[in-house]
DNA sequence: GCGATCAGAT
DNA sequence: CACATCTGATCGC
């Protein structure tokens, strides 16, 4: 949970992700996602009225997370004073403050997070300085590298300060599995289960937060059947997430809640209330996500742990590992790091301990920055000495190459940055001519156009003409809906394959009718073409591999008591009616594998390996790459080593992204050392561009 | 009756 | 175990 008061030490005038107290007198206000925890205030009546006397106070956010606030009713009341705004496109923003005309600009730029749909981090580079805050953030390691709006010059920029989301800055969580491992256990367990009879059904145990929603949106992919949630119309306008999700009960995946929702599953039932279908008894299984971790020498990928009868626990997280938390920070390489969350059992100066190391201070003979909390004001310095003081901002056009999240083509040479709407006229910079106002010179004119590689999906049939804005300013949302429309795979792209590997211990489906697969969603609204957009290349058929792969591959698996004792085929009615009484059927002693050690759905072994790696010392990847014993190289390795192992540049940054012949790199860095720019073929957007 | 705050449950 | 939210109790306006 975010105790992050709102305010940054280098820009006190603005607030994020609080809106109380001092917040109150914030001359803009930022939202990085749309999680309770960070909308404190948000709605109270004394920002309310607040905004009623203040109509120059604006709340920013990504587009996705203005479609999802406003949807509430409860936060309607910002409809006229919520600007989006796009991913990845440096804006300019006024910071007025109305008594005393007193003016500031900051360019601020969103990063997508990872964190839950519109999830950003905040970059803002004024006369203050450089300084990132994340929000709430789950990026992998090497990701950090990849964005190119960290960076200038070919080096990642000078940040002050970094407000970073220290959820599991601590050595306990030092490893998560991956998203993608994550999503493909819980993937196959689902399949494993559905694939056997129409009746079989999985309850997703999600608690009421975004953030669940690629999970549901590649279940749905990889399987044909949509999820069923109890309320979609936030994602009205969101296509790619939306037609994977359905309130239609007759669903064998629910994600559905009802408080006694527990109470309910004991008894067969569902949170919407359903117990069978066509008469038939449903047979249940429940899959909680929750965090789980891995210590550093651990590799064996256990992501789900079957926890009672029917029951499972999987691997899910919304936020980096200790591991990635400090894979980020090391390469942002801030002066100062501040956390914004304190974890459960660490106080402020134990998560300091781990930050500091990994800020600049430390690694040189500087004095350090100041202490926190002492600027409390905006410092009125000389701009143009504030400008030759800074070392490291190229002020030389770099040519980064920028990434359009839509069909957005920027000039060249124009690089428009939005201004306040109304009355603030559109800012422009041409290369190299930063605002004489003394802007820190922040080399934002010059991005090379780039078409998204990829998105040929329906967002590009929806945009009017309108939305293709070439020459002209970014155009403000509320003036064209359209351009407003969030995208899904701006935030969670996934990108491997799910095929082969781990499939061993999932429940068979091969005593049952198994090869029955699950009813293809039905695509009857003739708008098919929305349907996985962005996945279509790694979809299957389900009705193939649904039996046919996965039984092939299960031959060995485990059967389970419940298996073996309830099935298909006999006593449904007495199973179906017996409480299933599965949580509180010794968990803890099942994970450990000391009652049920069949049990365990891809166990936990490695639990034990884990206690030697004591907390810490070099490299984390390092030590699990190369120095790992053979034998712990089972399951999914290849999902394993793209996320958590990989050096920076093995990480491709697209599925199709080439890897540059390494002559091309030598005659690239080559023009890097000598400052020379570089000319770069029309092609995708990468790094590995440059 | 509403909001702020805290404890507790899921 | 640990992700965020909801509920209920209490207090103050």
């Amino acid at each position: 949970m975010s105790s992050f008061q709102g305010q940054m030490a280098e820009y006190p005038t603005i607030s994020i992700d609080r809106f109380d107290r001092e917040n109150l007198k914030a001359r803009a206000y930022f939202l990085s996602h749309c999680h309770k925890d960070h909308m404190n205030g948000l709605r109270a009546p004394s920002l309310k009225r607040r905004l009623e006397c203040s109509l120059k106070v604006f709340l920013y956010c990504s587009p996705v997370t203005k479609e999802l606030l406003l949807t509430s009713p409860k936060y309607r009341f910002w409809e006229k004073r919520v600007i989006a705004i796009e991913i990845e496109t440096p804006t300019q923003i006024a910071l007025v403050d109305e008594a005393s005309g007193e003016k500031e600009e900051v360019i601020v730029t969103l990063l997508p997070a990872g964190h839950c749909p519109g999830s950003v981090m905040f970059l803002f580079e004024g006369s203050n300085g450089t300084v990132l805050y994340t929000g709430d953030f789950r990026l992998a390691k090497g990701e950090a590298s990849r964005m190119e709006l960290l960076h200038s010059g070919g080096r990642v920029k000078d940040i002050q300060s970094v407000y970073l989301d220290t959820t599991f800055c601590d050595p306990r969580f030092y490893q998560i599995p991956s998203r993608e491992e994550c999503l493909k256990g819980i993937l196959e367990l689902v399949r494993s289960w559905i694939t056997r009879s129409p009746h079989h059904v999985v309850w997703l145990n999600c608690k009421a937060a975004y953030g669940y929603e690629y999970l549901f949106t590649n279940l749905s992919e990889e399987l044909g059947v949509q999820v069923h949630v109890d309320k979609m119309d936030m994602f009205r306008n969101m296509p790619d997430i939306l037609h994977h999700l359905t309130t239609d009960r007759d669903t064998q995946i629910h994600a559905c809640r009802h408080p006694k929702a527990e109470e309910y599953f004991q008894w067969n039932k569902l949170p919407c209330g359903i117990t069978s279908k066509s008469k038939t008894m449903l047979h249940t299984i429940s899959i909680k996500p929750s965090t789980m971790w891995f210590g550093e020498r651990t590799r064996k990928t256990n992501v789900i742990v079957r926890t009672g009868e029917s029951s499972y626990r999987a691997c899910f997280s919304f936020h980096s590992s200790y591991s990635e938390i400090k894979d980020f920070l090391s390469y942002i390489c801030p002066v100062n790091a501040y956390p914004n969350v304190i974890p459960i059992g660490l106080t402020v100066d134990k998560v300091m301990d781990v930050l500091k190391p990994l800020c600049r201070s430390s690694q040189s003979t500087e004095p350090r920055y100041k202490p926190l909390g002492k600027l409390k004001r905006t410092r009125t310095i000389h701009l143009d000495s504030e400008e030759d003081d800074d070392l490291f901002d190229d002020p030389l056009p770099i040519p980064l190459r920028h990434k359009v999240p839509y069909q957005l083509t920027l000039h060249p040479e124009v690089f428009s940055m939005k201004a306040l709407p109304q009355d603030q006229p559109e800012l422009r910079q041409s290369p190299g001519c930063g605002k004489a106002d003394g802007m820190r010179n922040v080399s934002l004119a010059n991005f090379i156009d780039c078409e998204e590689s990829n998105s040929d999906s329906e967002e590009e049939l929806e945009t009017p003409p309108s939305a293709q804005r070439g020459l002209g300013p970014v155009t403000l949302p509320q003036q064209n809906a359209a351009a407003d429309m969030p995208q899904w795979e701006v935030f969670f792209t996934r990108k491997e394959d799910f095929t082969e590997e781990c499939l061993e211990n999932l429940p068979s489906s091969i005593e049952t009718g198994g090869s029955q697969s699950p009813k293809p969603v039905s695509d009857s609204d003739g708008e098919s073409t929305h349907i996985s957009s962005q996945n279509s290349s790694q979809s299957t058929h389900i009705t193939d591999q649904g039996s046919q792969g996965w039984d092939s591959q299960c031959d060995t698996v485990l059967l389970s008591s419940q298996e073996k004792s309830g099935g298909d085929s006999t006593s449904l009615d007495k199973d179906a009616y017996r409480p299933k009484n599965k949580e509180d059927i010794s968990a803890s002693q099942m994970e450990q594998n000391e009652f049920y050690p069949q049990e365990t759905y891809c166990d936990l072994k490695s639990r034990d390996e884990e206690v030697n790696g004591a907390p810490h010392t070099g490299e984390p990847d390092t030590v699990s790459d190369r120095k790992s014993p053979p034998e712990e190289e089972t399951l999914p390795t290849s999902i394993h080593a793209d996320s958590q192992s990989s050096s920076d540049f093995e990480i491709p940054s697209t599925p199709e992204a080439e890897l540059p012949k390494p002559e091309r790199l030598q005659y690239l860095y080559g023009k890097l050392a000598t400052g020379e720019s570089i000319v770069v073929e029309k092609r995708k957007c990468s790094l590995l561009d440059i």
